[in-house]
DNA sequence: TGAGACAGCTGGTCGGCCCAGGTGATGTGA
DNA sequence: TCACATCACCTGGGCCGACCAGCTGTCTCA
């Protein structure tokens, strides 16, 4: 067995997964008052500084809303919050999605990757399918390895996507799927274990081929039926 | 002329801009290292407390990696950038948008708002109706008013289309549109002063209509329209 | 030559300062 | 009795200088 790095949280952080949790949880409903700064100093002993600033990072999360010299009330996350919320929310859920959370991410994807598939295979450069073709190169010798690496592979998968986003010429893309990062890992983690390395690595080359011959539809309409194959193969579970 | 709220900016955030500027503009390169916090200190008569947390602002933002007691270096923001990194690059261009990012935003719009759009269209209830026409009503108020307050209105208009992703019942569409919001509400004020106000509060109820009427692909085009003529309305100039 | 101590560096944290503005109790005048 | 002005108190916001813990390169001593 594996024990990995071991790393101290913060103070601040470890506040900060406290309230997360306290909120998640239901213990702090949205509209509820957080006590003030100096009151949480007095029961965590922490410094009304890092108080302040893990209040911030949770404000920023969507998870408060702060008004000044009036106070923090827990914010109405699912409309105010960021993905930095959901992951939040994902991550303290063990880091499964919900089945309508799965199904919502992968509408997004369709939405968001669906529309960088067609846009690179409409118009694209031969420095464009070299790059992709890089990625796939490393994918195929992580698969010839001995010792499998699950999360190499899925960080290479989500690089090739992410690359399909970043060359599709679009600047929203990439940064939407960075800002997805944690989910998308778990994603493709989970379709590795369920559909194995070598199928997730094949499709990705399909999907090169279809760029490559111009196929906008073509490769768009692989992306929706994987798309379903991956949901329905979740309903049987 | 309105001259509006002048506010005095913070020191550290002033910093933060000044880092933000240097790494932008490419005086700071991806990988350098920045000055230690306490040289940065003495350099800028700034507390230490200030450079810290100016600096986590920093790494929040994807623009730094700080590694405990070994400083801090410039991330590659390009590609472990988020949306807070654009935002902060569109920003520091006086809060205009390249051709080429107005593109890709109106890109991405399609691809998520259509979405939701369609979603709404195809599936609602009476009580996404009423939800949406509420918001409606806030903006026709907004409309008789003698003054009229772009900003307010532009929020409205926020709020209307982050509603319809929200009722579409898509879970992360709404969160991806929080994300959006500094970019969206600079759209929605340049569409006022383009389109006028009146012109973007009845679009707004066009797309009511469609979503009551279950027309899931006229809403869809409608917003392709829409976007197509912001976007030569943005090639003349 | 090599192991260990140590000094000097790093980011992380602390508690306290003053400020401006919101709130609610208190007191005053009509 | 009630409306209104006053004021003490509390809030978050910004800022400071000091201290802490841990890493690293150097320097010493066996």
């Amino acid at each position: 067995m594996q024990i990995g790095v071991i790393e101290v949280p913060t103070r601040k952080a470890l506040l900060v997964q406290k309230i997360e949790e306290q909120i998640l949880s239901g213990q702090l409903r949205v509209g509820d008052s957080l006590p003030s700064e100096r009151q949480l100093q007095e029961e965590t002993h922490i410094s009304k500084t890092m108080i302040h600033a893990a209040l911030v990072e949770l404000e920023q999360k969507g998870f408060l809303e702060i008004t000044p010299r009036r106070g923090a009330v827990v914010a109405n996350y699912a409309e105010s919050g960021t993905m930095e919320t959901l992951n939040a929310r994902i991550r303290l859920n063990g880091g499964n999605m919900t089945k309508k959370q799965a199904r919502s991410f992968m509408e997004a994807r369709i939405a968001i990757e669906g529309t960088a598939l067609r846009l690179l295979a409409r118009q694209h450069t031969d420095e464009d399918l070299a790059y992709l073709e890089a990625i796939i190169a490393r994918a195929d010798a992580l698969l010839e390895r001995d010792i499998p690496d699950d999360n190499a592979l899925a960080d290479t998968l989500f690089c090739y996507h992410r690359g399909i986003c970043l060359r599709s010429g679009n600047e929203f893309f990439p940064l939407l799927l960075n800002e997805f990062r944690p989910i998308i890992m778990g994603f493709w983690l989970r379709s590795i274990a369920v559909f194995g390395a070598a199928s997730n690595v094949h499709l990705a080359k399909r999907y090169l081929e279809l760029i490559r011959a111009g196929d906008a539809e073509g490769a768009f309409h692989r992306l929706e039926r994987s798309v379903n194959e991956y949901l329905s193969c979740l309903n049987e579970q």
